[in-house]
DNA sequence: CCGCCATATGGCACTGGGTGCAGTCCCCCA
DNA sequence: TGGGGGACTGCACCCAGTGCCATATGGCGG
């Protein structure tokens, strides 16, 4: 029902973004798009609320998207996991269309107002983790507390593997890298592999612990305690 | 030498906010502002580069202080350490003008184009601790990876007490809860993560685990386990 | 006391993003 | 064939931001 016929948005965007790369964001105005485009000037603000949407068209489409599969996550799942999910699904945004992708990061590397405005992208796809793992870390201690700071680091690794992938404009490995930087804060903050499936149903464990030690060395401990046999 | 007599900055902050508050940032115009302060027009873009920057005055002095800050540490102290410190230096600039800060963070809220302008300024603190953190971690395995998510787990740390704050009217005390947040980043990227003081150093843990649970699940009985006194 | 220069400020016109409104075109349906 | 509604256009307007020049203001050497 919205994929129907947007055939004049992909015309702006197509326009917008030859005149953007070869003469600059800034150095092309709205009018010289829509002159481009061969539409009339209202009609652009009709399908990109500023100039600077143009840039990113798919990004609310996604980020709806990404809203619903945390939403439809199973209660039981790994909250931690589900979000490393949802962080791979807007990876695969990117790389469906390396070359634009691309193109767009040097934009956005070069213009002040554009990278103002990917950071509000972000910024709710962070704030999309962060109300998700908020929902589902409610009655635990600090809560909140962890909820943002997890979908902050979550984001941060995202954000980390994907410029490198985008500076070397698109030829690595992408999914890799991400998984690569995702590995690293879920070892962070706990949750790190799935257990052994093969291991008998109970099993009781001792920990000595030091109240205050760092979570994920606690699990470390009874990761490798259960590992041991 | 810079603090000698902005007189008339001060004056067109002042009138800014007045209007602000009374009928809200976008029903106040620049010439609405220069008109109550007595000022010409062009004289409000000499101090403020744009609208927005009125609403943060002291953001950009504040940013450099804090980069000259890091640049300035003895290279041998612990790097999330003095992360943290600089972190307690921004959260003063705050503390230091309550009401101000308060009546800030209720315009932010509610304007949009307010709360990017934030997230902007946020971003560029973030990436002052990152920078640090790479050149502190290099050659490190995933220096810069790491450097970036410790940086974005800081700042959302920070956010997240100084927010509560701010909510609360600045009624609450927002040193503690800063520090209480920046614990619990330092426990979760270890190193330098001091225990808590008044805690008894030794404790036995017993958990009756489920084989194959979640590890995640694992984690929330230990902390329940660990806050039940 | 006077000219001189630097800096701070004000006025003004202009560009360009964004909006409200009214008119036009076109396609579908009765 | 006659609407009726949605998509498109043109136009006038608001306002943020900029470049340019004119005007104070205030020290300083002669």
């Amino acid at each position: 029902m919205s994929s129907t016929k947007p055939a004049m948005r992909d015309a702006l965007v197509a326009a917008a973004f030859q005149l953007f790369l070869e003469r600059g964001y800034e150095q092309t105005t709205v009018d010289d798009i829509v002159t481009l485009a061969g539409v009339g000037r209202r009609s652009f603000f009709r399908y990109f609320p500023s100039k600077e949407d143009v840039v990113f068209p798919d990004h609310e489409r996604c980020l709806t998207d990404m809203t619903a599969f945390l939403a439809a996550s199973d209660p039981g799942c790994d909250p931690l996991e589900r979000v490393c999910e949802a962080v791979r699904l807007v990876l695969r945004m990117y790389t469906e269309n390396p070359t634009f992708s691309v193109q767009r990061y040097r934009l956005t590397k070069q213009v002040p107002g554009l990278r103002a405005y990917e950071l509000s992208v972000v910024w709710r796809y962070e704030r999309s983790f962060a109300e998700y793992l908020r929902g589902r870390l409610k009655g635990l201690h600090d809560g909140t507390l962890r909820a943002d700071v997890i979908a902050a680091a979550v984001a941060a690794a995202h954000n980390n593997a994907l410029r490198s992938w985008l500076r070397s404009d698109g030829q690595g490995d992408a999914e890799e890298a991400v998984e690569h930087a995702l590995g690293y804060v879920q070892a962070a903050f706990g949750a790190a592999g799935a257990p052994a499936a093969d291991a008998p149903p109970e099993d009781v464990v001792v920990i000595v612990s030091r109240r205050g030690a760092p979570m994920w060395r606690v699990v470390q401990e009874i990761e490798s305690t259960l590992d041991r046999d």
